[in-house]
DNA sequence: GGAGAAAACCTAATAACTTAGGTTATTGTG
DNA sequence: CACAATAACCTAAGTTATTAGGTTTTCTCC
């Protein structure tokens, strides 16, 4: 139990409060079908059952319950690219740049953050 | 029917066959469970399932049954980054270097590996 | 050809996911 | 106070996932 993965609907609100922060039922209800596509009490006991299992927490605020997520979504991803690519990042992105077709100013984006990152990582390879 | 994500299970029996190659129920079912913790069966009704789903593909070879995946590992790497971070490629990388700690031989190949796509992108135009 | 092994095929039970209806408690309003 | 609104709580039904035991088929070797 220690670390099943969240299934479907359980990723879909994970990502809502990642995105949206902390929320009701009633906001993450919203979010997923504002259209009523799916019931008030349908996410309710998604959010309870998620609760239980320790996706994630509440807290009473008034007389609803506000949740937030326990796990980070780079947490999750995380545990997904070691699931699908043994852990390799290269592997990933090679993957994703070949299946899909991106901008170049993503790509520049990109570059500059892997920059970014490496000079971050560098200055610091004296101390050993 | 016709974007449903594969579980548990279906992953991992994906990631073997991505990573292995077509192989039989036996191969997979030792790859799953080298020390028996899975039986045969187990792995065999997995497979015939994913099977009906359209998951895998299987093949004759003389009396037995050739697994190969269906999806690749990118479509399905896609799939899954649309759903967590809306398809920013941008945002995932970020999300990633931020939760594990990359090493520099590894940023540097990253770097190589975006630029080299970078390139093919614009053959005409000059880097910064 | 028959015995044994290995494979596919059939079946089923349990657990987990997904959905939502009804019930009860709280609170704000006329 | 009574009533409507809103929220949590309880319950349950239908579906999919996960697991594996039997059964039948097919091959191989003596």
């Amino acid at each position: 139990m220690t670390d099943r993965n969240p299934s479907g609907r359980e990723l879909e609100i994970l990502k809502i409060l990642w995105d949206a922060g902390p929320s009701t039922v009633r906001q993450v209800h919203e979010q997923m079908a504002p259209d009523g596509e799916l019931a008030f009490n349908t996410v309710q006991t998604l959010l309870r059952i998620m609760d239980d299992k320790g996706l994630v927490e509440h807290q009473r605020e008034g007389r609803t319950f506000v949740y937030s997520p326990r796990r980070t979504r780079e947490n999750e991803t995380s545990r997904l690219v070691d699931k699908m690519f043994d852990g390799s990042l290269d592997q990933l992105v090679v993957s994703l740049l070949s299946s899909r077709n991106v901008s170049d100013a993503e790509l520049k984006k990109l570059e500059q953050i892997i920059s970014a990152a490496r000079k971050r990582k560098e200055p610091s390879r004296k101390g050993k």
